[in-house]
Formats: C-alpha cells, structure tokens, sequence
DNA sequence: TAGATTGTTAATCGATTAACAATC
DNA sequence: TAGATTGTTAATCGATTAACAATC
C-alpha cells in the first residue's frame, strides 16, 4: 500500500466512503461509479478519484468500483484489520453509553477490558468486557499489548489518567472528556471527541440562517 | 455584526477559541495577544487575525485582546445567547448520558423536555428536565418555540422521527445515531456525531505511525 | 516617544475541480 | 467496436501565511 503524505481533509473522508459503501453493499449494489458515489456523497468525482488515487488503483475504467473490493480496501488503509486492541478508562455514563451501544467490533477495534474506581462496578463484566480497578491498569498494561485507551474519566482526574497511559505504552487516546490533553511535546496521539464543539457550530448555522431569513424577508 | 459568508473551517475553531478564553479567564488571564493564543492552540497568529477579522474588530493595536470582551464576541457569534431552546428524543444510554454529563446550559441551549417511549421513564424528570412519551411530542412541538432537537433514538426509527421533527418545524437536528440524515432538498440542519467516523480516523493515524516507525528503523 | 500588536492587503501554499488520454 | 469511466496532469479556486502601514 502505498503510505504518502494524505492530508487530513482526505483521511476524514474515508470513514464517510466506507459507511457509503457499506450501505450500498447492504442494499445489495456490488458496482459503483465515482459519479453515482459523489452524488450520494455530496462530493466531486474528481474529488473521489483523487482521494482514492492517494492509496493505489482500486477502479477499472469504463466499470467504475466494485462496492466490495473497494470497501475492503478502505478498511484495510483505515487499519480495520491489524486487530487494535483498546481499554476503556471510567466506566461512567459515556463509558456505559459507549459499552453498550458502539461497536468497536465494527471498527475493528477489539475493547478488551474496562477499568473504574467504584467497587459495585469492579469485578463484574459487561457484554464480555471485564471491569478492572484502576488500580489495575498499570499492570494490566504492561501484560498486554494495548494500542488504545478511550478515556472517560471525570474532568479532574483526566490529566493524571493520561499520563500513565502515556508512561504505560498507550500509542493513541480517544479522548471523550473536555479536556484539552495534546501537549506540544508528548508523542502521544489524540484524538478529541468534543461534544460542545460539535452543538456550537450547530447553534452558529442556526443564528447564521436566522439572520439570512430575517435579511431576506426585509 | 458582521454576516459575510465564513468558511467551514473557521466556524469549527471558534468553539476551540472559545473553550481557551474560558481557560484563560478561569486563570485569571485578562489580556491576550493573537501571537499567545496561537501558540496555545497550535495556529499561527495571521490566522487568528484573519478568523476574527471575519466578524469585525475585536483587538487594540500594540495590546491585543481583552479575554472577558473577546469572549463573549465568540459567545454571541456562535448564538450562545439567542436562548435557543432544545428538546431530547430518545432517553436510552446516551440520551441519558447527555443528560446527566452533558452541560447545554454551557452552550447556551435550555433542554427544555425529553421524549421516550418507555412507561418507566415517562412522567419522570431528571435533572428538571420532565420526560415525556414520545406521542406528545408533536402536540408539544407546536407549542413550543423549540430550534433544535437531539436525536438519540435507535437507528431503526431515526429516520421517522426525522420526519416527525422536520414536519414540527424544528430547524436542525443534533444526530447521534449513526444513519445519514442529510436529505438533499430537505431545509433541516444536520450536524453529525459519528463516534465510528472518529474512532477510525484515530485508528488510521495509528496505523500510520506504526509503519512509519517500521520504515525508520529498516 | 518607542514598542507592541492589530487589521488588512498581497503572496504563497494546498486542496478541489476540470480535462483528457488510457483502457476496460 | 463504441461507450463508459478510470487515474492523472493541469487549471482553478480557496485558505493559510507573510508583510506592513496604522495606531494604541
């Protein structure tokens, strides 16, 4: 595969292609063309070749893509399939939320253990994922080879949590708390899931269409 | 204020700016200087002038910005005081992690009532937020004056109670399920929270890494 | 006043779009 | 073969960065 500098606007598309074709795929549509698929998408065809074309020559002329090959595809570059493995921290109402609803399994992530500080939790397990004390962590860590912890600490104690993910080999961190936790120096990779972000960009598209109808009535 | 077409992308770093100003103000800082800020959030200085400048002018020359001041600009250019008000479908594990996590008071949005189906949650409150059954909604609907709804139902009825909200004139829909909602002729905001999309976007940059790693030491 | 820093204009850089030869 | 559609190169567009006069 090839392995070029792709920009991130590129690297956040190839979640949207893959649930596309995923979707086609479910709907029993084994061909597609870069047209039919931007028109879904909203995007360009050029758009999507040249997205496509970062990673190598999934296409045929005059045939377009197969849904199937080209979605395997997708996983593979999106790293689906090289079996990350991950730990949840703070098994709270997001912890739970994300226990109970999200597949992991979908994103080829393997949620192989939760970790928590209250007793009525610790010892139990939910769908098949044992909760651990944090105080377990460390040496659970050491034992296995954890790509990934998805953070769901209370704000408080989320700085010290990171750091000994951080000294415990942790590569990456799917930070669910509203915490700022990229520091400059740190080697770690994260990546924010802000919520208030997401509802005030939405509040802005409302004042901004607002105002728009209020000029337009005028 | 200013009302000239912005782009996306700076509509998505003012929330960022938004959350350092209030870390600096809860720090006692009062002053800030466009070359500060962009250090502490990892942008140069010029786009810092130039995104503000999209709105109006907010510095003094040869002092920078006041936080406090600057603050509540970006409050009242993301609608943070427009009183908009916000109803909750679906009170399941991340409705009710919403709930009791999430502050929409912070963003400015009052959660006015939350609509389910389940005979046990139904008639409740929680948090002073009443809960009602899912089949007053529409009633409720039109006699409120609500901007937004936050759609966290199961995914098989995500698209008909869309369309129930749409029909009620709610303007946008803060999506937590994972099915596309965006119709092309359709006048309703989207604003998409793919958990999977983030997750997988992360799983990439992991798997980037760990070849990158791979190429160095070869 | 001298120093600092803005707001804005111009230059650069990168991403998207268009065009088209290659080819299934 | 003729039609369709790719992958890629060139053109365009937009966003970021640099520079600097204005001014606090």
């Amino acid at each position: 595969m090839k392995r070029v500098k792709v920009s991130n606007n590129v690297i956040r598309r190839l979640p949207r292609y893959l649930r596309k074709l995923d979707e086609l795929q479910a709907a029993g549509i084994n061909r597609v063309s870069s047209f039919e698929l931007g028109q879904q998408l909203g995007l360009t065809p050029s758009q999507i070749r040249q997205d496509f074309s970062c990673f190598g020559e999934f296409g045929q002329q005059g045939y377009g893509y197969n849904v199937m090959a080209l979605r395997e595809q997708i996983a593979s570059i999106l790293g689906m399939n090289r079996g990350f493995k991950a730990i949840l921290v703070g098994v709270g109402n997001i912890g739970h939320a994300l226990m109970d609803n999200f597949s992991f399994a979908d994103c080829g992530v393997d949620l192989v253990a939760a970790f928590d500080i209250k007793d009525s939790l610790v010892g139990s397990k939910f769908k098949g994922v044992p909760i651990y004390h944090e105080d377990e962590m460390q040496d659970f860590l050491s034992r296995n080879d954890i790509s990934l912890a998805v953070l769901a600490v209370p704000q408080e104690v989320a700085v010290s949590v990171t750091n000994i993910l951080a000294e415990n080999g942790i590569e990456a961190i799917w930070n669910f708390t509203n915490m700022e936790l990229t520091e400059p120096d740190s080697p770690i990779l994260v990546e924010n899931v802000h919520f208030s972000d997401s509802l005030l960009a939405l509040s802005y598209f409302i004042s901004e269409r607002a105002d728009e109808g209020h000029a337009r009535t005028n």
